[in-house]
DNA sequence: ACATTGTTATACATATCATATAACAGTGTG
DNA sequence: CACACTGTTATATGATATGTATAACAATGT
């Protein structure tokens, strides 16, 4: 999987890492079981510090995304805590909903763009 | 309008103070033309810096929410620019998404969420 | 034995956040 | 004209977050 940082942006690093690496398991390109290149290699790879891909798998298994075997590294094992994923879709939507409602975007139009983003991803 | 500050939030005070009234934008409490209290006076209703609400008033400006008056202070005055607000609201669901997918959320569970939130909101 | 794994500790530089004090230029009111 | 109020700007300080750097540790497979 191609992972992609920009070092321009204004998001930490570690959480772009941590999306993208969602986002790679939403469109199938990591799948369960699948183990993530080491801390070290994956810093290597994209030229950053070690630590820093170490702190995006610490958050990654603590929002249960990956499991950390001993051996084999960061696994991919998503826990999946249905109720408590709701909950926080829902927080996390309560203001990106009220930004949009005031830029004046429907209903229709906020459903159309999640069945387009959706489409790409499993469930 | 009551604006509620969690001090032992992660998030940012004045990040918070936006999101409030971006919320009270879209819940009609805060409606067109109305004016926000004054920095000094806000700050010292919440118990926080001057600067820190000037900071959230400045945000609300630069994303179109707002437009100060010299005489009025912040005023509530939406900018619409359709095509940007919907640019930016597909980012936004990107990774929230992507891990909603992930966690197993369906399409319908989601669109059911979003009218549910929508329901409070004017459009 | 050896290399590799995640993990932990320490240190440093930089940026962001929140506070504090102070001053400035407009603006409406007494 | 004074006065109080508005947003705005400047500067400083402390706390926290971020990213890098070097080093060491215990566990594991070869």
């Amino acid at each position: 999987m191609i992972i992609e940082i920009d070092f321009n942006s204004d998001e930490a690093l570690y959480l772009q890492l941590r999306n993208q690496i969602i986002l790679g398991i939403a469109t199938a390109q990591f799948h369960e079981g699948d183990s993530l290149p080491s801390v070290r290699q994956l810093a290597d790879m994209i030229g950053i510090n070690m630590h820093t891909v170490n702190k995006a798998y610490t958050v990654l298994k603590q929002e249960g995304y990956v499991k950390v075997d001993r051996r084999r590294g960061a696994v991919i094992a998503v826990d999946v805590d249905h109720i408590q994923a709701m909950e926080e879709l829902k927080k996390e939507l309560q203001v990106i909903l009220a930004k949009s409602s005031c830029k004046n975007i429907s209903v229709a139009e906020i459903h159309e763009l999640i069945d387009e983003i959706y489409r790409d991803y499993i469930n």
